[in-house]
DNA sequence: TCAATGACCTGCC
DNA sequence: GGGCAGGCCATTG
C-alpha cells in the first residue's frame, strides 16, 4: 500500500506547506499540481492523509466549509484545531475564509 | 474484471 | 442568478 508516488503525494507536501493560522481549498491545491478538475482526488488524498503528518483540518472546500469534519476522530475535533490556530470557525464554516485563504500557486 | 462511490470543482442550461 | 450534470483518479464490493 504504500505507493505514495503519485498525486497523492503531492497532496501531502502541498498540505503540509499550509503555514499556520492559514486554509487552503481542495480545488487550489489540484490546480496547483495542475489537476483543477481532479479536486475530488485531492479530498480522497486527505483521507489517507491521518497516515501521515498532514494538517487535513487546513485544508477545506471551495466555500470555507469543514466538509470532511466527520472524518475526523471527534465531530469538531477539525473546528477546535482551527479554531486553535486563531481561525474563526461558525457551524463548520470558516469566516474571513477569502482573508485566510492560502493559494499555494500564489504564494509559492 | 466491472461497477459504484467519494473530504470536490467547473461548466452549461 | 440558481440548479443540474459531467469529469477527475483511486479504493472498495
Amino acid at each position: 500500500m504504500p505507493d505514495s508516488t503519485s498525486f497523492f503525494d503531492k497532496v501531502y507536501d502541498i498540505a503540509r506547506l499550509i503555514p499556520y493560522g492559514r486554509v487552503t481549498s481542495y480545488g487550489a491545491i489540484a490546480k496547483y499540481l495542475g489537476a483543477a478538475k481532479s479536486a475530488r482526488m485531492v479530498g480522497y488524498a486527505m483521507n489517507n492523509s491521518h497516515s501521515k503528518d498532514v494538517p487535513a483540518h487546513r485544508v477545506v472546500n471551495r466555500k470555507g466549509l469543514l466538509t470532511g469534519k466527520h472524518h475526523f476522530e471527534g465531530t469538531n475535533l477539525m473546528q477546535q484545531l482551527l479554531e486553535s490556530e486563531g481561525i474563526v470557525v461558525i457551524n463548520n464554516q470558516i469566516q474571513d475564509f477569502d482573508k485566510l485563504f492560502w493559494n499555494p500557486s500564489y504564494e509559492l
